[in-house]
DNA sequence: GTCATTATTGCAATCGGCTTGCAATAGACT
DNA sequence: AGTCTATTGCAAGCCGATTGCAATAATGAC
């Protein structure tokens, strides 16, 4: 009767529940509803509107669209989740750490669809900066263009 | 009678004037109101609202902020000013192109000072990503923390 | 200089993404 | 079960910016 996937997926549930008990934050619904649809979505980085559409659909009562921006960004600070953000677009997020080495986009100003891009070359400037006595450090980088397969048309 | 300031200041607006034309766009007062203002700044990033605060301070009627938005829209397309964007907080614009070199900044948390980047550690990026088939990049980067001054204390 | 054309303006409304205040609710302890 | 207080839902509000549209004013032709 146990599903192996199905005890899978309720394990990530748990993972994240049991983080939010390490936190001293209690266990709502809310919260439990947000990690459903962020593990249901593991592949996708989903705006907080998409988080709400999936939640409501998730379980009809569901919850708040605010109570889905105080969760994430809730998720955000405990590490659960990584963001990736564009210039005038909603922010979205993903499941993962983002401590563990941060990430940068490629968007495509065509077709829309994003990629990594591999290691951070900002390092280096950060790294430079703390040498003149600059601090706390972080940033912020996107790029944008035509990805190959739409620069060929 | 004629003060040397006073002339080389209307040069520049002139010359935007003359840009203007050339772009075949109409020369308004809307747009020579923020021309002036933007020269009257010549050292500072301004906001949008903060356009269109001086420059119903330069003359009482002077012009809608919605010109204001399209005014500097337009110019930057034309470009005549650069942009300066942090997430979350509005546009800021300053006289001179962006063509020639584009910069990257960096603005302390504490102080909320803003200070230039030299040079472009994503160019590199960009070349990689060209090499791959990518095309018309363009990019943006913010680099946060603490300042020198703002660290030690 | 007057006219016609059409780009530009001003105004009000609207937007998107997100936040806040606050009373009601529901977790987590005893 | 009862208490305490974190969290929620709702409505309202915020900020930066955009849009639709009728009124206006800048340009080119005459």
């Amino acid at each position: 009767m146990k599903e192996i996937q199905r005890v899978y997926k309720m394990r990530n549930v748990d993972t994240i529940i049991e983080a939010l008990r390490k936190e001293g934050a209690r266990v709502t619904s809310a919260r439990k509803t947000v990690a459903k649809v962020l593990l249901k979505n593991k592949d996708t980085f989903l705006s907080a509107e998409e988080v709400f559409n999936n939640s409501r659909s998730l379980e009809k009562g569901a919850c708040d669209q605010v109570s889905v921006y105080r969760t994430l960004k809730l998720f955000e600070k405990m590490n659960i989740i990584r963001k990736k953000s564009f210039q005038g677009e909603a922010d979205r997020y993903q499941l993962g750490s983002s401590k563990k080495g941060h990430e940068h986009f490629f968007k495509c100003d065509n077709c829309l669809e994003t990629n990594i891009i591999k290691g951070c070359v900002v390092a280096k400037v950060e790294k430079g900066l703390a040498s003149q006595g600059y601090s706390q450090l972080y940033h912020h980088l996107e790029v944008r263009g035509l990805c190959p397969r739409c620069s060929s048309c």
